[in-house]
Formats: C-alpha cells, sequence, structure tokens
DNA sequence: TGCCCATGGTAAT
DNA sequence: TTACCCTGGGCAG
C-alpha cells in the first residue's frame, strides 16, 4: 500500500494535469455513482494530500476523499507527468526480469524526467509505466469505483478503501483525526505536535508511529526502518522516548518522506552510489535496512534480524542495534 | 490454477 | 484480537 510520499506523488499528477480543468466525474462500477453525479462536470480547483489520504477540491465546494488502503491504486492514462526515473525503470524491471534490460530502462528513463508525456501509469505502493493505449479515452478495465477524465487524462481509481464526497466540514472532520504530516505541517508546528503526541502516551514507539493521529503518512516500511535509523527500540514507550530523540525521528521521517516523493520509492538506505543504487531501486530486497528480512543478518552488526506482530502487523528490527 | 501474502483501516467481538 | 474489505504479485503444484 501506498505511504504517505506516493500519495503525494499522486496528489502532484492530480495538481498538474487535472486542477483548472473541468472534470467529467462517472463509477463504471457503480459503486461511487451518487458521489460522481455530484462533482461532475465541475472544475477541479486544489489536489491535497495529508498522510495517506487525498482530498480533490471541485468549484461546487464539494471534496472527493480517498484513502487508498491496502490495495488501491490508480491508473493514468494520456497526458501524465513521467519524473520518477526509478519508477519507469523498476516498472519495466518488472515486467522482463532481466537486468541488463533494467539498465537499458534506466537509462531511457532518464530522458524523460519531468516531462508530460502521452503513457499510462499506474501509481499504487510502487510505479509501473505501461504502454501507451490506443484508444480514446480507453475502456476502463476490471473494477472501476471512479473515474476522472479531462480531455488529455483519464485517472481509474480501484480497490480503495474510502471514496466518497464531502464538505468542507467533513474535510475538517478528517483532518482533525491525523497527526502532523511533515509537507503539509512545515517548519517546527509539526515537529512540535509529534514530540507532544508521542511523549503524552504510553503506548510502544513502534506503535505510536503507525498510529495515523500521532504522524500522518508513515506506515509499516517507514516504521521499521525509522527506528532502525534511529538505533531506537520499537518496545520503548512513548513517554520515556527523549525529547531529543523524538525530535529527531520527526526530521527523519520528514527527509524520508521527502526522498519518496522525489525518487517515487522507499529508499532508506543512505549514500547508495552507482550500482548499489541501481539494485536498490530496482529490487526491494537491497533497499532497506530491516523491513521484510526476518533472520537475515543485520547490515551493520550482522546479528539475524528479528521480526514478532505488533498490533497486528509485521514489525522488524535489530535486537542488536536497538536494544531494549 | 489456486493459495498466500501485502507498504491499511474499520467495525465487530 | 479477529473478520473483513478488495486487488495483484509471487509461488507451489
Amino acid at each position: 500500500m501506498p505511504e504517505g510520499h506516493s500519495v503525494h506523488r499522486i496528489a502532484r499528477q492530480f495538481d498538474q494535469h487535472f486542477v483548472g480543468r473541468r472534470v467529467a466525474v462517472s463509477s463504471p462500477q457503480g459503486r461511487f455513482a451518487s458521489g460522481a453525479a455530484m462533482i461532475d462536470g465541475h472544475e477541479m480547483i486544489e489536489s491535497r494530500a495529508v498522510g495517506k489520504q487525498l482530498f480533490l477540491a471541485f468549484d461546487s465546494g464539494l471534496w472527493m476523499r480517498v484513502h487508498l488502503g491496502l490495495y488501491g491504486a490508480w491508473d493514468f492514462a494520456g497526458e501524465v507527468t513521467v519524473d520518477a526515473t526509478l519508477a519507469s525503470a523498476s516498472g519495466r524491471m518488472g515486467q522482463t526480469n532481466q537486468r541488463g534490460t533494467f539498465l537499458e530502462a534506466y537509462e531511457d528513463s532518464l530522458h524523460s524526467i519531468g516531462a508530460p508525456r502521452r503513457t499510462r501509469l499506474r501509481m499504487a505502493e510502487s510505479e509501473q509505466l505501461e504502454e501507451p493505449e490506443t484508444e480514446w479515452p480507453p475502456p476502463p478495465i476490471g473494477q472501476v469505483r471512479a473515474r476522472l477524465m479531462t480531455e488529455a487524462t483519464v485517472a481509474d481509481l480501484r480497490g480503495p478503501t474510502a471514496c466518497e464526497v464531502i464538505d468542507d466540514a467533513g474535510v475538517a472532520r478528517a483532518l482533525a483525526k491525523l497527526g502532523p504530516d511533515p509537507l503539509v505541517d512545515r517548519g517546527t508546528a509539526g515537529q512540535r505536535r509529534f514530540v507532544e503526541n508521542v511523549r503524552t502516551r504510553s503506548a510502544p514507539i513502534g506503535q505510536l508511529l503507525m498510529d495515523q493521529s500521532v504522524v500522518a503518512g508513515i506506515g509499516n516500511v517507514y516504521r521499521a526502518e525509522l527506528l532502525f535509523r534511529a538505533g531506537l527500540s520499537p518496545f520503548l514507550p512513548g513517554r520515556q522516548v527523549p525529547t531529543d530523540v523524538a525530535k529527531a525521528l520527526w526530521d527523519d521521517w520528514a527527509k524520508l518522506l521527502k526522498r519518496g516523493v522525489e525518487t517515487g520509492q522507499m529508499l532508506t538506505i543512505d549514500g547508495l552510489r552507482g550500482e548499489a543504487y541501481r539494485r536498490a531501486l530496482a529490487f526491494r530486497a537491497d533497499r532497506h535496512w530491516v523491513y521484510h528480512r526476518t533472520g537475515e543478518p543485520c547490515r551493520r552488526c550482522g546479528t539475524p534480524i528479528a521480526m514478532e506482530i505488533m498490533a497486528g502487523r509485521k514489525l522488524y528490527w535489530c535486537p542488536t542495534c536497538q536494544p531494549g
């Protein structure tokens, strides 16, 4: 599922290709038919991401709120922005599964950074470039909950946890449930809220980082990786996390989120160069310190990475580097 | 082909 | 805690 960085990238696609345009909204699958009718034909005036939620504003005063959940995805077709070298390269990598082809795709993708072009792009937990369609508009494939269409671009939403039309008060209610997001709550205000949220709760920090009311946008990957980077035990109660450690956690999240939005990948190992960097882009197994590495040797100390279920989700950590 | 798993979250128990 | 929503990829057979 998309953690926060993906949703910010999706919001940017809407900002660049839908905001300022009239949008035809429909529900090919039918389950969003009444919501679609409320905003169909109106101009999109704003695209905003907060944590893992996307808010699209229309000139009628109504908003579309979308949460992708575990399986959701947006499929863009037509004119979209392709700026993630890795996204495109790894996408084609996945189709061919041959490293040589990956390198060719990587080199090829360097030419298209930031350039709007006609293609198809799947935006979910990862991004994948696909062959451009020949028919326009492209026929919806599978269960498309919502279709948003301008003259140049189609966005198909499938499998979301939440997809609804709400008013300003509804947006306010949704935002009130969310903790700070570094790309929304800039400066020290967001950091202050985060530190207070952590240090007033007794739940373990590994659980608090996944709590969207404590901090918005962190998922299971970033949770594990942030704790490793901080050398922090996932089991330390929030109120026992020193203030300077909590501040540093927030700053590191802000740094990783920014990197994720720029690259389209959850790159949590710093300083990768050359082949190691390209491998990390192409292969998830080469991308993280501890996430999804149960039993494998810690990249820093060699201790087998541990895993246990915390609050229903798999938690990964290094018992030596993150003592407690 | 079919089963398991997944980067979420909510509601029921 | 568990069930469930709902989709796609990986992998065993």
